[in-house]
Order: C-alpha cells, then structure tokens, then sequence
RNA sequence: GGGUGGUUAGCUCAGUUGGCAGAGCGUCGGCCUUACAAGCCGAAUGUCGUGGGUUCAACUCCCUCACCACCCACCA
C-alpha cells in the first residue's frame, strides 16, 4: 500500500465493479427497503444540495443492504418543464432562433436532443458520489411508462369532479408567459414607492374639483380599476359611497363602494379597486359585481383595454408615462417611499403578474384532509418532527392548485374540445370518442397546455414502481420506507406525494420523512451561481486549481457586472485553489455536518479534516498489514492481552452507538462516534499498545497471534461500520484484508454490518484499561509541562499503591514502560526514602519522577500550585453543596454520597499535592 | 400578523429522559518516536443571548424580552 492515501486512485476502479456486477440491484431477499431518489432535472448538474442529500439516502441504502434487506434506491430524472425549456430557448436564442418560429413540435424535439446530449451529466456524477442506486431501473418523468401514470390520475381526478378548468385571476409570468401555482411565487421585500393619486369626484352635491386620495404601489393598473373602496363605517366617506369617481387618464366613471376589506388607518382610507389585476381586488370585485377588466397581454404589455396612447407599453414604461401624464394633470398628490412585497417567480425571477385566465385546477382540500390525518396518526413521520407544524400549516388553508402551464415541454393535458368549446378528458382522442360517444365528424382539438412539473413529481413514489400496473416492484417496494429531501420543497412535492399516493393506492407514500437542512457557505450565504459563491462537489472531490474557479464562477452569468466582485471574493477565499479530497471526505463531512437545524455551513476546514481522517484510516491499516505480514494466523492456541479485550469491548460501544444513531438519522453522531473510535481509541491507544506485544521478542506466539487476530478483526470491523459513510477507502482496504480474513463475499458492500455482542462487552477491563491511561496521561503531563525530551527515558517511583495497583503494575509494566517512554518503575516501601521528584497522582497513588537534573525545581513548584489551585476550586464548590441542608435532605442519596467522595478524594489530593511542594521548598532551600 | 429554527470556547457545531460543560478546526509549547508531519505528545480557553420562575440541583423544564435567520399570510 502507498505511504499517503491517493482517492483518485481507488474511486473509479470499485465504482465500476460494484456497477458491473449490479451489486445496486435488489437482492430479491430480505425485507423490503427502498428510497425514492428526489428527481433532479434531468439536464442540471449535481450541486452541493444533492451531494449532501445524496450521501445521507446512499450511507442509509448501503447500511440496510449490509444488513441483508431487499434494498431499492430508486434512481431517476425531472423533465423539469420551466427550468428545461429555459436553457433550451437560451441556447436557440444563441443562435438567433426564437421557439415560435420553429413551432411547437421541432421545438420538443430540441428539447429531447437537449435532454439525451446533457442528460447524463448528473447521473455520471452521482457515479462520483458513489451513490448505490440501481441504474437498471432509471427512470425519466417523461418515459411512456411514467406518463401513463400521469393520464391516469388526470383523467381519474377529471372524472371525480377533482379537476376543473376555470378562468380565475394566477399567477402569471410574462416571461413565460404562462401561469404558475402559488408555491412558486416567492415574495420579496422590495425598495419601492407609494403613490397618492388624486381622483376627481363626480357629483352635484360636492363642490368642484374634489379628490379622493387613492395610494397605490402599481399606479399602471389604475387603468383597469373598476371601483375606489371605503370601509363601511368611515365616517369621512359616508356621504361619497355610491357616488361615482372619474377615472384620470380614461373616458370612465367609476363607483364608489363600502367593503369592509379596507383598512380606514392605512393611508387615505381609500382604496382602487383592479379586479382583474390584484388578488385581494378580485375577491372585491366578486362581491360588488365589479366589472373585470384585463389591461394586460400575455407579455404584460398594456392592450386594447387602455387608452389608445398606452397600448403596446410594456408593464413598467407604461408605469412611468401614467405617472408623468398625471403630474402634468395635477392629480399627482405625492410619492413616498415603501417597503413592499414583490412577487417574483421562482425560476427566472420575473415579476409575476395576477392575471386572469383560464386555467386547470386541482381541488385540492378533499386530498388534503387524509393527507393530514397520516401525519397526524403518525402513519407518516417527519424527522425532525416540527416540520409537522409547517405542513400543517399549508395544508389546513390549502387552496386549489393551478396544474396548467403555457409550454411546450411537458406533459400534455389529455382534454379535447370540439368547436362549441365542449371539454372531453380521456387518455387519447380515440379513447375520448369512446367514452363520450362522439361521432367522427365531430372536429377535436386538444388542449395546447402542458402539466406542472410538479403533477408528475406527485406520482413518483409509485409510477416509477410500475403503477397503475401491480407489478413485483410496486407490490414490494411501496410504501417506500423514507424521504431524504429539503424542507424546500415540502409543499412543492412532500405533502402533494402525500395526498396522490393516498388518493391512487389508498397507502402512504413512504413512512418516515428525513428532512434535511440547507447548505450554505462558510459566511452562511444561500449558494447561488448569482453571487458567484457555488462549490461544485465534484471541485471537492478532485480539486480545482484557482484560475478554473474563477474562470467556472463567472462564465455565463445573469448580471455579468457582478464578476469582479465575484472573481475577487474568490481569490480570498480560495487562494490556493482547491486540494482535491476524494469523495470518501466529502461524504464523511456531509454526515458529520448533518445536525438537526435548517442551515449548514459547509466549512472546508472540516472538509480538509475528514480528508486527514481517511489519511489515518489508511495508515492504520498499513500499520495492521505490516503486522501480518508473513504471520501463520492458522495457530491454534490464543492468548488476549488487556489490550486485545479492552478494544474488543470499546468496538461494541461503538457498533451500538453506530446502529442506534443510523437508524434515528443522527449522521451527525454516527461520524462523530466512529472518528472518535477510529482515530482517539483504536489509533491513539490500542495500535500503540500492540507495539508492546508484537515487538517483543519475548512475547508468546500466543500472545502475538491473540494481537495479530484483534488488530485484523477490529479493522475489518471498522470498515464495515464505515462503509455506508466512506464506501471506496474502506472497500479498497477490505479487498487487501480479505487475504487475511479468507471469506466467500466479493465485496464490502455486500458483506453483513456488524452486531453488537454483549459478550464482548468488559468492564473490568474498561476499568484497567482507563487506569493504565490515567497513569501514563499522569507522565507525560509532567513530561510535556517539564519539557523533558519525548526520547528522554527516566525512573518513575511508586507510593502509596494499593494491591490492586500493584497487581495492574505488574500485569502491565510492558504497556508502561514502552507508551511512557520509562527507563523503569519501582514501588517503594514504607522505609524508602522519598525523594525530590515530580508527582502525579492516579486516585490515591503517586508517581514519582526523581528530579535528577530532569526537572527544575522552581518548574515542578509552578506546576504543583496550578493544579492545587484547580483543585481547591473544585473542593470549594463541593463543600458549598454539601453545606446546604436542602441539597443533603432532598438530593437522592447516591448523589449526594457521589458529592461526598468528590469531595474527599479532591481534599486528598490536595493534601498530597501540599506536602509535594513542601518538600520541593526543602529541596530549593 | 401567524409560525419555525437559532443564540454554548477565537471559528463551525454536538450536548436524548435535569446531577462536575464537549468535539473538530484554530491558537500556544515540545517532537521527523519504526502506520501516519494529512502525523505524535502536552497545554490554554466558556457569566451556555437577557431577565424571571419551578427544583436540593437548570445548558437542559416553564415564562418574558432581545438579536439573527427562515416559512406562511398580507395594507392598497
């Protein structure tokens, strides 16, 4: 094995074999356990989000496939509608083409190119990840198969009433220019300005020349107003309700109404009412039969429903004409600046319009309320549980979801209309003459619009199982066990997986939702390609020297302005560039930073130490082979030293601890755990206590085997419980192991994960064990503080030793002597003289290091008094306790008998401690 | 306005039934000791956000407030 542990060398090679010999597929026996992947966009790459989540969903797959089950990690890809069809016009439009010059259907077919050119992009590196999904079963939320699915609940959902086709004011993109379902609509607190406006009031009784003061944020669509409102009970427009209003800059009158909508304190007290263009306005048109009026195209550029100098404006030049014609009329009040919320789409960033359209919805409250109830009973759990809440939430003031888009990429909404506009919904036109009984004369159009991404994302728990179909797959896989995805998208696909997966197969989806938290950058900003702060994981993984960084940070950006601060900020950051640091780092680091909160600052400094921590695995398992090398392990007689025992005890703690945190999705602590045991027990204490035994020549073979036998068992063991986290390192050492370890099983991954036996667990050895660690911590704490030469050998005397300290003497002194580095220890008896010498105390016992010229006097004196000091602290906070009667009488007995023999044993030792440094000032004088 | 999470060492974070505050990184000192300098040995470091309450005992349970994030709704 090289000195110095290489990733790249190991990573590929094993990933191909586990792939060649389908090791990801279902065994077919054992218990079923299978995750769905969260479908990524089928032409995105892999980001930070999906290396993290990807690297707890495979530490879980490969944790139950080694535990035997009939593991299914379902792997597959998003057609992503909006997202997709984004970077496919972008890309024509490189080119100087615009989508609808080449109509609809070369431009799937563009699509499509797109999709198979840039399609295995994130599935290679998934590969890098080391992800165990099965690729035998990919699938793609457009295959014919999938789609099906989708036809299916449309038309069910059709037929029960569930999905209607209505015209109500959506959310609309103008870029897009298509609708969007409220979820990916995000509100943005803006810098904007407030507008007070004045409108003329038309009326005999009121003198001339009258106002309201109207305050809008949106001035452009007082052109669509139909009504001002007041509140019902304001004593100040009492007299004006019903009276009529003269629309500046149009030809109309419009009324004055009471709705108790609006708010008397805020602004004028007045409000423009634009049913057509504004949500809360809409409801208030519904109920004063106001007349809805649509000043906007598809593009949001004002039409034929404005005067004929605004027609053809774009949204906000029209904004800035209105306002500058009104100041010339007078009827500009003021503006004055206001925070306000500002709609903007999710994908792209457009401001989204409120606009009225006919659009497919969903009625959803009659899905929600089961979908409710399965979280409620706890047939679904949400890990960490106070998701409930948020979901909750959502789902008791659900409204109805807009499931039409105005795209071409997508699935295509399976209704037809005949001339008169009549609306038949079946899987094909064939199917729909069927069902409905039209003769073929009758002329059949189907529905242009395409389906939200979103509705077939639904589905995916069981239409990549082979639903509606009851294949083997889906009787054996669904309900799938959990969910591993991002509160992000709770509503967007969580609770909608929850309420088809109720509604179609009449069981929940999965039984347990992990939900993970966001990564984030060092400074804890959002990554994001915007502010130039993304890290790539496969960076990570192989590295990336600076100029590439910077280079990949700022190529095609949105606001190319943004590039000096970028490149500059990255030049900070990554000086040196990025060290590559092998995939096994970069999964072990996601788990350790997979705590319990919403944001996670990804910290290349952890990542750097984990990469140090396979460093160490590596090394130690060098250290383990050398030892074998050339061994006859085939000796029948065996002896286990202290060592041997203690480690195979510490080993069950662990193997508990590791399955525990595992199954509770504590990644966090099983790392912690397994680096703990790995590196500060197995590496800093057992490999070191072997040295004695299997460097001495008077050792018995026994003893040497017994050592040889642990030291290869207790790896072996390592790598099993590491592999779900780090699956190459440990396979690669594990393929070398086997040769001392001979076995039938080809590969790690499919070896069984291990068990806790209690019969191994050992007390009294722990006991002696953290004795023997108590007394050479105790030496070379004088040795580092003294500054006495680690290759120094020196003399350590023994007092005051009860028998059974003797006894661990004895049975120990090679351990001793050898980690201590010691040229010899000696007990000394009731008559001995005790000399100047440097003390550390090990519960009653004291070792002495004769000073000799070793240790300055003055030094040891200084030493002495700091730990009396700590000491006292500790024994005055004792015996404050124990002074207080209410602590005595009410504290359980054994605490406060705990409390007693702190006290006594810290009181002791600073007696002892006390006459050290006496004698010491004897000496000095 | 409703809700959620957070506030613990210089930094990033653990702390699971209330019983002596932990880790990694960083810092300081000493070491190329035979697996590992991506290493080894030793050391320092905390009003556990504020103020109350419950309790013999609170980082932990309850309440108040502050600050930082985030989600939902929304006043034009």
């Amino acid at each position: 094995m090289d000195k110095t542990y290489n990733p790249k060398d190991i990573e590929k090679k094993w990933y191909e074999i586990w792939e060649q010999q389908s090791y990801f597929t279902p065994t077919g026996k054992g218990d079923p356990y299978c995750i769905m992947i969260p479908p990524p966009n089928v032409t995105g790459s892999l980001h930070m989000g999906h290396g993290f989540q990807h690297s707890l969903m495979d530490t879980l797959i490969r944790y139950h496939r080694m535990q035997g089950d009939n593991t299914l990690w379902q792997v597959g890809t998003d057609h992503a509608g909006i997202s997709t069809q984004m970077v496919v016009e972008r890309r024509l439009g490189q080119q100087g083409v615009k989508k609808h010059d080449i109509g609809r259907e070369k431009f799937v077919a563009e699509v499509w190119q797109w999709k198979n050119q840039s399609g295995g992009t994130i599935t290679q590196q998934m590969r890098r990840l080391g992800n165990s999904v099965d690729w035998l079963q990919e699938r793609f939320t457009m295959d014919d198969q999938l789609s099906n699915a989708v036809q299916t609940v449309f038309v069910q959902l059709y037929d029960e009433g569930l999905i209607y086709r209505g015209k109500k004011l959506v959310n609309w993109d103008p870029h897009f220019c298509s609708a969007i379902s409220d979820v990916e609509v995000i509100n943005t607190e803006e810098q904007g300005h407030l507008w007070h406006i004045r409108y003329p009031i038309i009326d005999q009784g009121v003198a001339e020349k009258s106002f309201l003061i109207v305050a809008t944020t949106r001035p452009e669509t007082m052109l669509g107003d139909a009504a001002v409102a007041v509140h019902p009970d304001d004593e100040r427009y009492q007299h004006l309700i019903g009276k009529h209003i003269q629309l500046p800059l149009t030809d109309r009158l419009i009324p004055i109404i009471a709705d108790s909508y609006v708010d008397p304190d805020f602004g004028s007290g007045c409000v423009k009412i634009t049913p057509a263009h504004d949500f809360n306005d809409y409801e208030v048109g519904l109920r004063h039969q106001l007349p809805q009026i649509n000043i906007f195209t598809v593009s949001a550029h004002l039409n034929e429903n404005a005067p004929k100098i605004y027609q053809g404006l774009e949204r906000f030049d029209a904004r800035k004409k209105i306002i500058a014609d009104l100041e010339k009329l007078g009827l500009l009040e003021k503006v004055v600046d206001h925070t306000l919320k500002v709609p903007r789409a999710d994908r792209g960033n457009t401001i989204i319009e409120p606009y009225l359209t006919d659009q497919w919805f969903v009625k959803v409250a009659p899905l929600a309320q089961p979908a409710i109830d399965v979280v409620k009973s706890g047939k679904i759990k949400f890990v960490p549980e106070n998701w409930q809440n948020t979901y909750f939430q959502w789902m008791e003031n659900i409204q109805d979801w807009c499931i039409s888009r105005q795209l071409w990429w997508g699935h295509r909404i399976p209704a037809w209309y005949d001339d008169a506009g009549n609306i038949y919904v079946a899987d094909n036109e064939t199917e729909v003459r069927k069902k409905y009984k039209l003769s073929d004369n009758i002329k059949l159009s189907q529905e242009e619009d395409v389906l939200d991404t979103w509705f077939s994302s639904a589905l995916w728990p069981f239409s990549t199982l082979g639903w509606p179909e009851q294949t083997e797959n889906f009787k054996t896989f669904y309900p799938t066990n959990v969910l591993v995805t991002g509160f992000d998208i709770i509503f967007f696909w969580v609770a909608r997986m929850i309420m088809m997966g109720l509604k179609f197969t009449g069981k929940v989806p999965f039984h347990e939702v992990y939900f993970t938290g966001l990564i984030r950058d060092a400074e804890g900003h959002k990554m994001s390609k915007t502010k130039g702060n993304v890290l790539d994981p496969i960076d990570l993984i192989d590295g990336i020297d600076l100029e590439t960084l910077v280079k990949k940070r700022i190529e095609g950006l949105m606001q190319p302005w943004m590039a000096e601060k970028i490149e500059k900020n990255t030049r900070k950051e990554f000086p040196e560039g990025i060290a590559a640091y092998g995939t096994d780092a970069l999964r072990f680091t996601y788990c350790a930073l997979a705590t319990t909160g919403r944001d996670i600052r990804f910290d290349l400094s952890r990542l750097e130490g984990y990469r140090n921590f396979c460093n160490k695995i590596w090394n130690a398992a060098r250290y383990v082979f050398m030892q074998l090398e050339n061994q006859d392990l085939t000796e029948d007689k065996v002896e286990l030293s202290l060592a041997d025992q203690w480690i195979q005890s510490k080993l069950q703690t662990v193997i508990k601890e590791t399955r525990k945190h595992l199954e509770t999705y504590r990644f966090d602590l099983t790392a912690q755990a397994l680096y703990e045991f790995v590196w500060h027990e197995f590496c800093d204490w057992y490999l070191e206590l072997s040295k004695p035994v299997l460097l001495n020549e008077t050792a018995s073979a026994a003893a040497k085997l017994g050592t040889r036998t642990t030291l290869i068992n207790t790896l072996n063991t390592i790598l099993k419980l590491l592999h779900p986290m780090m699956p190459f390192i440990t396979e690669e050492i594990w393929q070398q192991l086997k040769q001392y370890c001979p076995t039938e099983v080809p590969s790690l991954m499919l070896e069984k994960f291990p068990e806790f036996n209690i019969k191994l667990k050992v007390p009294d050895t722990e006991l002696e064990v953290e004795w023997l660690q108590q007394v050479i911590l105790g030496i070379r704490n004088i040795r580092g503080e003294m500054n006495i030469a680690p290759s120094k050998q020196f003399k350590v005397l023994i007092n005051k030793a009860s028998q059974e300290d003797q006894d661990r003497f004895v049975k120990n002194k090679r351990f001793l002597m050898t980690l201590a580095k010691l040229e010899s220890i000696e007990t000394l008896t009731a008559n001995d003289q005790i000399p100047a010498a440097a003390t550390a105390l090990v519960n009653k016992m004291e070792l002495l290091i004769p000073l000799h010229g070793l240790v300055d006097v003055s030094a040891e004196s200084t030493r002495l008094n700091k730990e009396i000091e700590k000491f006292e602290k500790d024994a005055a906070r004792y015996r404050g306790k124990l002074q207080n009667s209410k602590f005595v009488d009410n504290a359980p007995v054994a605490i406060v008998a705990e409390e007693k023999q702190r006290l006594f044993d810290t009181e002791s030792a600073i007696t002892k401690l006390k006459n050290k440094l006496e004698q010491l000032q004897l000496v000095k004088s």
